[in-house]
DNA sequence: CGAAGCATTGCAAGCGCTTGCATCGATGAT
DNA sequence: ATCATCGATGCAAGCGCTTGCAATGCTTCG
């Protein structure tokens, strides 16, 4: 039914070698024999069949994007970005959710990317190395946002310095019982966001316990699993503790969302009585007056998916990933401990 | 460099056409020779080409998925439940963000999933006539969440009785001045959720009018874009006005937020001076305690992605769409009016 | 015991596009 | 005017898989 080279060839007089090359615009077409092919592939509606072309190229046109989740704000604001580049310069994009470990490795051992797409794109997820060399070996660029692998092209944050700052911001109001929530144990899918988030966290708090001559409180180190219900969980534990904390620092603003309602309902005031200070500048963070550390989520995936079409068009793969700036958004949820 | 068909058949000593045979699971192989056929293929490490295989075939094993936005709450859930089903099935998704008018013009111009997808969903974004025939056009199943489309099959919630029901909830209550937030004017994409909403909200408040016999408050009646923003503007508006809502109902739960944000900002109690009402059941509503009309969105998702596979095999199309329940979900933002 | 029927398997012709190579004029230099 | 040169175009061989049809070898029935 639908039209085919030939027939634009027909109608425009050429052979279908002549359209296929008019039609992709490569050299070696006379302008007046291009511009009649033009005419006659629009007269026909003529669209090109992706499978044929591909079958012949061996190019797909199409990247795959594999994330681990695809509703969670992150995650999705990601996605976003990465579209919107690849949208742009005329790619499609083949989506891969994992959702859990049975789902990871599903994917993995089907791989139903393979030989679908022309690169792939790993969102968070910090890849195994059976997994890496499985991507790696479809012989396609692979780019990573938020990991770095050996073999990808990677853009991220700071994690680190970025947590360290926030940590030192409450260092600074004078905070030096600070807890953390991150995530639960074990990790999910052996993301390593949380790991850094955490061990930014430990130098500081330490250094402040140190500096205090007394032992720093283990019990301090929460799991919040990255989600509003978790941080709320996380924070009632905190409460409990004999040694409260006057603040907290949460790695992601879901949990510290969690954790503000854990105190609203225990009568507590935030920053009065105890400082939160979240991660991510979540839509709602401003809504909620969190303090927090902003990272630029979009523009994280907008990079990577530059990064990826440059790859495409046979750039080199960096030595060292793109790192893009986080600062400190202060707004209503930290301030100096009280004065007791 | 990648296996091919002849490879495998070379090891497992068969033709070609018995491998693609046995591989796929068609009858006409014999028991033995299938698994000769697939420890061979499987020695190999052999995928198929889905390139050539749709050539062949015309078949993709791919279904597009087309949404007004990826990074808004509301399709990511959508998303998630539709990828879910069809990674179920084996099916990849390709997806295409509109992102705005622009964008949307630009798809439907290349229109760039055809010949790419076996069918192909529309997520809440009613099509216009041309649209839907380019859709249509594709020759594939076309299947719609949250509009209905002649030609498709859709799968949506009961907006208006929806609505109703949240309306009538908050003259129950005891509120005779309610006002509405929903979409901005001119409504962005086209969407026409919004001007369901708000027709139920219209039929009820104007009811209540008449019953007390005075004009129904044109200015009751305003536009949130559906963010967090807007429903912050939306709420300012109505705080200024001389006839002030003693209950506002809002489109969608982020607008909801915006507004209690402002009705906080403002001093006011919610709900004892001032009664809030959502829609959707976002994640964040409960921890605001904002009382909502809970839509299953994910179930939609998934529900639309199990109707597409119906199509996919051969099913026939359904003769109206199958709607999903939705209910109130009271927590602390409705309340009787104050006594004054 | 021969014919017919059936289950297996292989043959080969596509599916629609790309591309190396040959062809064909026309152009420019000698 | 002649020949090398070059740009424009066409030819035809794939790309890797599917599938209608024919071929093969058995089993079964009269």
């Amino acid at each position: 039914m639908p039209e085919k080279l030939d027939d634009v060839a027909r109608l425009a007089g050429v052979s279908a070698a002549t359209v296929s090359r008019a039609l992709r615009g490569v050299p070696g077409v006379a302008d007046r024999t291009r511009t009649r092919v033009l005419a006659a592939a629009a007269e026909l509606g003529y669209a090109i069949s992706p499978a044929a072309s591909s079958l012949a190229t061996g190019r797909t046109g199409t990247v795959g994007v594999i994330v681990p989740y695809v509703d969670r704000w992150y995650f999705s604001r990601l996605i976003s970005g990465v579209e919107r580049v690849l949208r742009d310069a005329g790619i499609s994009l083949l989506l891969y959710n994992l959702g859990d470990a049975p789902g990871r490795a599903r994917f993995f051992a089907g791989l139903p990317l393979r030989r679908r797409v022309d690169a792939a794109l790993v969102l968070s997820l910090p890849l195994n190395e059976i997994e890496r060399e499985l991507l790696l070996g479809l012989d396609t660029p692979l780019v990573t946002i938020g990991t770095e692998e050996p073999g990808a092209d990677s853009v991220g944050i700071d994690d680190h310095g970025a947590a360290v700052t926030a940590m030192r911001h409450l260092v600074q109001l004078g905070h030096r019982e600070i807890a953390f929530i991150g995530e639960s144990d074990p990790i999910p899918l052996g993301f390593t966001t949380p790991l850094r988030r955490l061990a930014a966290y430990r130098e500081v708090y330490h250094a402040v316990c140190r500096e205090d001559g007394r032992e720093p409180e283990a019990a301090f180190e929460t799991g919040g699993g990255f989600t509003v219900a978790g941080g709320e969980r996380a924070m009632s534990g905190l409460l409990g503790l004999p040694r409260r904390p006057t603040a907290v620092f949460a790695a992601s603003d879901e949990m510290a969302f969690g954790a503000l309602r854990t105190l609203r309902r225990a009568g507590l005031r935030v920053p009065e009585d105890v400082s939160v200070l979240g991660f991510d500048d979540h839509d709602l963070a401003d809504l909620l007056e969190l303090s927090t550390v902003a990272q630029p989520v979009a523009e994280l995936g907008e990079r990577a998916g530059r990064l990826l079409l440059a790859r495409l068009s046979g750039g080199k793969i960096a030595t060292s990933p793109a790192i893009l700036g986080t600062r400190l958004v202060l707004r209503g949820s930290t301030a100096p401990p009280s004065a007791r």
